[in-house]
DNA sequence: TCAAAAGTGTTATCCTTACACCCATGT
DNA sequence: ACATGGGTGTAAGGATAACACTTTTGA
């Protein structure tokens, strides 16, 4: 076998920019919230230069650098290098590698540069209120997203097209069989479907309706990549304790249940959240009770950490045999 | 709000090669089966040129190129761009975007470069040995694999750190609880260990343990590719219906199962196996038998691929409230 | 007739869902 | 006293895991 260095390799050396995007997500005021930049338009990105070991090190690099703050949890969420959906208005091709970050405690806004610039919080609902059921369905799918979508049905070529955009209508965003994982699906079919045209670097949509935007908007394919980060974490707070990221060091039940319902958008059976917390020894008691809003003072728990290396979690859904 | 071609946007021109790898699944001869090249070696990967709309339609342009075959089922896997693992022999730093193609028919070869390059088939388990659980725990685990791990707990620096060591063996490793979808987990940890040294490209491991490699290296960190590649569709099989992406159009329940063992690399049982595939209305019958091999000749079936559009997929854990 | 694989039926167990209820505190 | 949230017990239903057994072919 020839030494490495000989072996020709299929790779180009492209004028392409590397963008890095990150998802800042933190509980406020029992909101899932997202740092931003410009007004909420515009999520954190910064440049990949090579001088970092490893893309997660970039990512760490300047966001500490941006923010003063160090990053907890990080995680890769897509790569993304649509050329109608990323920079039209630049002529240049950009990579956006884009990753979801958990943090418990507030960015230092004072280390970043005054302005317009100034990062803010934001919760994730104002981009996606059609993503919020946590005081039941909300009000702007009926009002605003479904008579939309009904128009964009009944605006198809011809009926096989129609009902191919009625069944994929149906199945993302039917009332009685809501699944609050399909964030970013659904995000993609209003896109297709015009109804979520963004403020820069967006392609004309097909089909243009009348009515125009269903929640805020943000720059270039931010919207995208925070659909993206939602819908990751959504799934993910199921089968991995990744929502003790967002949680402060002590904690009632009570609070650890808003905070789940914040980010699955959707309110959880009390008794059986509890249970369901408990049977998997995700926590323990500290002690102390809490001096609270109102009710019986609720006992402070904390996380495990040792479970993180105890388990390895399962994931089955295969009739497995015991015959091994 | 400025218009976008004025708002600061912190991208860099980087001068960074952007590569897309893939791995490409086949099921042949009861064998889960990749695609590569140089004798196994090599991952088949590719330029993005900015030429393509998106990153998929690029990947589908090579590999079509290179293969004269149209490509299926394709998804994104991961982004890497490790400056030790990548291309470690060349100075130039490289960001790889990994995919995970599935294929349902043979790959012409016809089409393809003779000499080195010609693509050729390998099964998976050539390079991850200690992953088929076919045929009940794998001789090379025993043999290999974990006297080897034991050597490196064994060789920690202080007591702690071999605390450490030892819960992660046991739980990745542990053969009672052996959790089939662990295979990157597995993978990084055993190149952590210093037992899966490839042959380009990689950085020389921190604790060179005697008695060298286990399972068929490959250049620069493709392993690694592969082992994500793996990893997730173990993972996916359990919840989307892509088994039938690898399938002819008709088979039977028997080959079904065999080919769900192959990827998940264990035994299934039987009975169940075969309940929960109509219990959820994923195939129906064609009406022919198949003329096999001993035994009763079985009823063939094929993929009712309505239900790519009839489901949405649940994957609760969350103990949901009907009071919404 | 026997091996080999297909195919059917039934039972025990666990987990999820849901309901009903009591407890401790502030106002 | 009563509103508010904390906290406990238990029953019904469904899904999984396991077992036992019959059927149909080829050699």
């Amino acid at each position: 076998m020839p030494p490495a260095a000989n072996r020709p390799r299929p790779t180009a050396f492209s004028s392409i920019a590397i963008e890095l995007n990150a998802v800042l997500v933190a509980l406020i005021d029992e909101q899932p919230q997202v740092l931003t930049l410009e007004d909420g338009a515009l999520l954190p990105s910064g440049p990949f230069e090579g001088d970092h070991p490893t893309l997660q090190t970039g990512l760490r690099a300047w966001v500490e650098r941006q923010t003063h703050h160090p990053l907890g949890y990080v995680e890769q969420l897509y790569t993304f290098a649509d050329r109608s959906r990323a920079a039209a208005t630049s002529g240049r091709r950009i990579v956006s590698i884009s990753y979801l970050g958990l943090t418990r405690e507030l960015i230092d806004k004072e280390g970043a540069a005054a302005g317009e610039h100034e990062p803010g919080w934001q919760s994730w609902y104002r981009y996606f209120p059609w993503e919020d059921w946590r005081g039941g369905a909300p009000v702007s799918l009926a009002r605003q997203v479904m008579p939309r979508l009904r128009r964009w049905i009944d605006a198809a070529s011809d009926t096989a097209d129609r009902r191919q955009r009625r069944q994929r209508v149906e199945i993302n965003f039917a009332e009685a069989s809501w699944n609050e994982d399909l964030v970013l699906q659904r995000y993609e079919l209003l896109h297709e479907a015009g109804l979520v045209p963004e403020a820069g670097g967006r392609r004309p949509v097909a089909n243009p309706l009348p009515g125009g935007v269903i929640g805020a908007p943000m720059h270039y394919d931010h919207r995208r990549i925070l659909a993206t980060g939602i819908a990751r974490l959504r799934a993910k707070i199921k089968y991995r304790p990744v929502v003790f990221e967002l949680m402060p060091p002590g904690f009632t039940l009570g609070q650890l249940q808003l905070a789940v319902e914040a980010l699955a958008g959707r309110p959880l059976h009390k008794q059986n959240f509890r249970r369901l917390i408990d049977q998997q020894g995700l926590v323990e008691e500290t002690g102390a009770v809490s001096a609270e809003t109102g009710g019986r003072p609720a006992k402070l728990y904390r996380f495990r950490r040792e479970i993180l290396l105890e388990r390895a979690v399962a994931g089955t859904k295969l009739p497995l045999s015991r015959t091994v």
